[in-house]
Order: C-alpha cells, then structure tokens, then sequence
DNA sequence: TTGTAAGCGTTATCAC
DNA sequence: GTGATAACGCTTACAA
C-alpha cells in the first residue's frame, strides 16, 4: 500500500507538504514541489485512506442510507421498485461530491445510533418514518438527517415528501365526480400517521364533502403481495354494491385487479379502480390504471440536494419539499 | 465520543485489558475484571471505532456491492425488481456477521481499484460482469470476489448464475413443440459473451435441433423499456409471419406485448410470447405471461453465502454455481 | 515554502 | 493477568 509516507520519501519532502498538495493548498507549495508530487502520486498509484482520514478529521464522507423495515425472512423479499431508484440516484449524486453509500438495515434506535458512531457517519437518509418511530433517536443525531416519505415534526431534519393527503384527495374525489358512491380503499395498515394515514384522511375527506358517507366496512387493510391480495379482492366481491376502489399504490391496485378478473370481475365494468405512484406497472397491466403520480426520481434526487446543501453548509432554505401530485387518466375508471 | 481509554481509565485498568475484553479474550483477563469492564462498556455506551479498527488491521468489515452499469443521466433510471431483492438480501445476512455492505458505482478498472483501496474493501459483489469487462482488475484484487450472473474464466473469481442457455432453449422448444416455425428473439444487446449471449445461443440451438434455420431479421436487439420497446413492437408487426416471440426478459416482454395489444394483435392468438424471469409482473398482465423462472432471492442467498464462506476461511467447495431453471406455464401462449 | 511532532482510536507485541 | 509502547495513515498546529 502507497502512503503519503512514500511519495514523500520519493519525493524528498515531508508528509505535510505531501497532504498540502493533496488538498490543493497550493499557496503553501511551490508549483514545482506540487508538480513533483502529483506526478509521485500517479506513478506509485497512491490512494488516499479514508480510515485513517475518519479518524483524525471526524468526517467519513459516509452516507447512510438507513432501511428500517425489516426484511421478513420467513418470506419473499418483494421487489420494491422505488429502492432501486433511490440508492442509484442517491449513490451517484453523493459519489459526484466525494462520498459514500453505506445501505443498512436498523431494527431499533439503539442500533441506528450504534451504526452512526461505529463509521463516524456523516449523513442519514431514511424514507418513510412516521410519529415516534425513532423519533428520540433523530432528536439525538447531530449529523444531516434527510427524510424521504415521512411524517414526523423535528426541527433538525429536513424531508422531502408528497401530496399524499392531496393525492388521495383527487384520486377519490374523480371516482364522485363520475357517479361513483360506494367507493372502497385499499391500503397496508393505516396507522397513527405518515403517508398512509395521510392518503386514507384525503379518501375520507373526499367523501365527506360530497356528503358521502363513510362506512367503514369498506376499508380494506391488507399487505399489497399477489396473496394477500387475493383477500382484499374476495371481500370486495362480496361487498357488491361497491363500484370504485382507492388504492395506495399501484402495486397493491394490480394484485387486486388480477384477483379481481380471476373471479370474473371485469375491469372498469363492474368495479373502477384508482391506483397511486405511476410506476412503470401501471401502464403494463390490463386495463392500464388510471393513478395518481409522482414524480419518484426527483423526489431522491431533491433529497440527495438537501443532503449535499447540509453537508457543505448551505442550509436549504426549506426544511420541507412537498411534491404535487396529479391524475393519470388512464382505462380503469367508467362513469356510471 | 466514548473510548477505549475511557472504559480503561473509568475502570482503573489499561487500554489492552479493554480490548481484550472486547474480543473476548477472557483467558487473559480475569473475570472479575471483564465483569467490570463489560458493565462501564454499557454504562459509557461505547462503540468501537471502525476505522481505528480498520487502520490497525487492514479489515474493515466493508463489503462493496459494486454497480457498473452508468446509469444514463439523461433518462429516468429504470426500476429493476433485482436490485432491490439483491441489496436486501446481501445486506442483512452480511450484517448478521458482522459486515457492512457499501453500494458503489464504478465505470473503470481503476475506479473500481481506487474504490476497493481508499476503504480497504473486505469483499466484493458484482452483477453481469462478462468477458473482459473488468478483466484485468478482477484478476489483480486479492480479496474475495462473488460474482451473479457473469461469464468470466477467473479462477480466483466466484460466481453464482443461472441455467442461461437451457433457459432460453427450453422457452424456444416450448413453442416450437407447439407448432410455431418462425419464432423471433428480443433481447438487449447481445454481447461477445454475457447472460444475453448465452440465452441467445440457447434460442439458436433449439432452433437448430429443429432444423428451423436461423434468421438474423427475427433478432430484435432493444433497449428495455417502455419506449424503445414500441420500436420492437413495430418491427413484429411488419413481420407477419412470425407467431411467436422470445425474450430474455419478462420487463421487455411485458413492454413488447402493450403495444402489440395497443397495435391491434392479440396475444397469444396472433403471437405467442415467452418471457424470462419469472418476475411479480408476470403474472400481472394480460394474458398472465409463460416464463422462465428464476429464484432470484435464493441466488443472492448463495452468493452470500460463499462470500462469507470465503471472509471468514471456508474455501466454499464449488467456485461456480449454476441454478436450474423451470418453464412457468401461463397464457401467453398458444399451439398452432 | 517546508518540516516537526502530536494525536485520532485501536490492536499487537512484548514485558512484567 | 495486566500494562507500556509502538504502529496503522493521515492531518494540523506550530516552527523554522
């Protein structure tokens, strides 16, 4: 291994000059001791050594890219078109500025915050935290915090999400508009707060102003796999006064349709549907899905800005970036 | 930040007995004094410092998942359900020993060289690395190297892949056992050598068993996605004799047959289509596509496996190991 | 413009 | 059983 030692030997200068040249403190050099040693550098191949660089600066240029859902290991990893997304724009953008990706999965505060100071991490991307979830743990960090898809009010964490209430707003208030009454939703587990919730108060919020109202029987929490699906699809069946469904995410909207036309059920005909996301999917399946959009690529792509911005002492000037949203009219709604 | 001297000092003892404890070294220190130790250890809240670790040791626990393929950044960066099956699968069963994977991307030899240096990489995973594509370097890297789906003759390279070329011959024989002749190939570019290539030469050969000559105007070379998919689409449609469609991939199979339906055929009656992947989507379009199935999980189980065999001195028996495959019998198809 | 020396947190060697 | 001490590669005061 090539260390600074070396190119100073090689080069008859002393280690700090070597480091100054690295650094491009080139005031404190001559042109031609600098030219000297960058030419050393290249031709003994050295390369700097971020270990040691951590340990005397307190800075790792590490990134973590925090995954807290744990991975079921009982079950299919399902394939989440959003991550792999994510962790390219993420990784490319940190790696354009000098940093580094470190994905990790943490299943309690304890272990987040063990993880930040065994790599002196530098920042902290985390998608999808809601209320109280690591909630004193992010209070505690001292590093940039990005959130992505979260709800959770912290002063020193800055997070870049959507229009969710809003976007289940329209997706509901579309399916009214064209005569629709008995309309359902389908979502994972609609819990205290975050996304979720926030998309299940716009679906109810849409009723109520037109003066529909809600029933309760008509919410279907389900995972969104193809089997667990199959469920929300049979329970469906059975509420058969019910001819529009709300779903939060086009994933869990496409494992219900399949169900659904495997139990004869046609699409739009008999039950309209609305999905959430516009992922590539939605124009794939049959009949393609009318759905809300996003925009996933900016929103990582915003929220590796907001990183950088921290990390290089440019607060942005929002903490918060909320995307819109809007309606794809595709072929899975009919008026009535 | 808590360390070792400080346990030593809170504990009235030195550095070394510390990290004695810490490593588990209790021949060397008595218990008495490792009870002590253990207890200031959780009441400080240390955590050991990796790259102090790392410096002394030439260690560092980081596994590189290594991403060579540029994303465009001219163009939205395609879902891809592997990457995230993969990513969570390495991460958390290298976590459960101990290791830390980092997600890179590289577009040469010495990045990548550069990469493994500046962290003191562990180990290496790498996705559809084919012949010369990192050839030199791969071959000059000294730590253990895992290699999904590549075709490279490195004996000091590991590599988990896929019945390839059976793949495809099957889904070729699939359709020419149920009366289709003039059977096109879709694929991304076919390389010199590659899982692309292998899966190509498989179409050829089941073709050649059937002495079906092979013709060069039904390979349809093509981007994946949606757009460039229509182009493809386009293609078949002028070529009005052929009834059924190979593909290498069930995305571009999916992507084709939109807009084969949007043109006005019908699947499976006026073309058949075969997929590859066995993917979620599958069976989520109309009709529910035959394909060839993958384990794509199970792959990245081993491919683990061997690299922790190999970090932690269990040369794995095999360097080489290749999963069947299975033809997934759907509705994409039909005999004439 | 360049160099010396101390120190980052940890581990290994060797002595007691 | 336990503890100095040096060393890993690098940066940063502070000197010269």
């Amino acid at each position: 291994m090539v260390t600074i030692k070396d190119i100073a030997k090689v080069t008859g200068v002393s280690a700090t000059t070597v480091s100054n040249v690295i650094h491009g403190r080139a005031n404190r050099v001559s042109a031609e001791t600098v030219e000297k040693i960058n030419s050393a550098i290249k031709t003994l191949g050295y390369v700097p050594n971020m270990s040691a660089r951590t340990l005397v600066s307190n800075s790792s240029k590490v990134i973590g890219y925090i995954n807290h859902t744990i991975p079921k290991k009982t079950q299919n990893i399902i394939d989440d078109p959003f991550h792999s997304i994510f962790t390219n724009i993420l990784e490319q953008k940190l790696r354009e500025h000098g940093y580094y990706l470190m994905y990790r999965t943490v299943e309690t505060s304890e272990e987040l915050l063990t993880f930040l100071r065994t790599w002196n991490v530098d920042g902290l991307f985390f998608t999808g935290v809601f209320k109280d979830t690591f909630f004193e743990a992010l209070s505690s960090i001292q590093i940039p915090v990005v959130l992505i898809d979260s709800y959770t009010e912290q002063l020193n964490v800055f997070n870049v999400g959507l229009e969710d209430y809003n976007g289940c707003y329209t997706s509901t208030k579309y399916l009214i508009d064209r005569g629709h009454r008995n309309i359902a939703f389908a979502s994972p587990s609609i819990k205290e707060s975050g996304v979720v919730k926030e998309r299940f108060d716009g679906y109810c919020q849409a009723l109520c102003d037109a003066s529909i109202p809600f029933d309760k029987a008509l919410v279907l929490e389900s995972e969104m796999d193809y089997d667990s699906c199959k469920a929300v699809s049979d329970k469906l069946c059975k509420l058969s006064h019910v001819t529009a469904l709300v779903t939060t995410a086009d994933i869990m909207a496409a494992n219900i349709m399949v169900h659904l036309k495997a139990g004869g059920k046609s699409i739009p005909d008999d039950i309209s549907i609305v999905g959430f996301d516009d992922i590539a999917l939605s124009r794939l399946i049959t009949p393609p899905l009318t759905t809300i959009h996003q925009d996933i690529p900016l929103k990582g792509s915003l929220a590796v800005d907001m990183m950088l911005q921290k990390l290089e002492g440019n607060p942005p000037r929002h903490s918060q970036i909320i995307l819109s949203t809007k309606l794809i009219e595709r072929e899975s709604v009919r008026s009535i």
